[in-house]
DNA sequence: TTCATAATGACAATATCAATGTCATATTGA
DNA sequence: TCAATATGACATTGATATTGTCATTATGAA
């Protein structure tokens, strides 16, 4: 029954999770960066300069926590501040250099995985899955929101 | 390009399961059930009768976490010890009728949820993406461990 | 039967991830 | 001008899970 395959891959999604993170963990090896430190770099890298309340908006974790990944992410010289127009005392954050080289690596590599995983399915099989696991979780998301 | 989907799927994965544990946080409101001892009695209920190492086999947790869980099961009354034919020091495990009851319950709301989702999708759809989903975690398990 | 080895439950310590609370200060916008 | 708000910094707490340790007891092989 469908019902049952259904239950089945919503329980898939924390060992996809759990394999998921190992997989970026192993890539961030030899490297100064953490995994949560590659958020920051890969939000930046994909939504240009931020400051930190907007980072924290983008990942939908409060403020407090991404603040201190920010700051991880400047102590290691991966990202620098940068006078923000558009307010005073929230600087936006900039990668550097040094940051946006190793953000594209890290990114490089880990889709080239992907794209050795995907050999092995058709463009209908992956589309038809994303589509499926988005209604999925918004659903759950009204579910949950509503209750 | 169909590798940029599969790399949206996989990651997906945090917020399908954040929204399925939300839910499943949400169902449990009002029972004196926690999520982790939702897991033991799921386990038992699937599983027969189990001691505490097997388990942690099977939900590949530390049996040492698994014992706290376990636990909190017997403290509560939804779990009592039954002496282990192959194990005289590691008693069995089993759902005492209150736990199964509302382990039986839990499941039904959880699995009508699921029902009312699936009603959105056809039986090939949810296929697909669960054989998926499958394939990817059981890929990136091996990329992952082979490195 | 004996005995080294392994398994088990109990407990403590540690780690990680993240939310929440609070505060002084600076900024914004009415 | 000034009240309301946003921000960075810091502290506290909580949930989840791993790791380490130990005494005791089974287990299984010699």
């Amino acid at each position: 029954m469908k019902t049952q395959e259904l239950y089945q891959l919503v329980w898939m999604s924390r060992p996809l999770m759990q394999a998921a993170e190992a997989c970026v963990e192993s890539g961030l090896a030899g490297t100064d960066l953490t995994v949560r430190m590659r958020a920051v770099l890969e939000i930046l890298r994909a939504g240009g300069d931020l400051a930190v309340p907007e980072i924290a908006a983008k990942l939908e974790i409060n403020r407090q926590y991404v603040q201190l990944m920010v700051n991880e992410t400047l102590a290691s010289g991966f990202t620098e501040l940068r006078p923000n127009p558009r307010h005073k005392r929230s600087p936006l954050l900039t990668l550097t250099d040094k940051g946006r080289e190793l953000i594209d690596n890290v990114i490089t590599r880990e889709m080239e995985i992907i794209r050795t995983i995907g050999s092995e399915l058709s463009d209908e099989e992956v589309s038809t899955a994303l589509n499926v696991v988005s209604l999925v979780t918004s659903r759950l998301r009204a579910q949950d929101g509503s209750t």
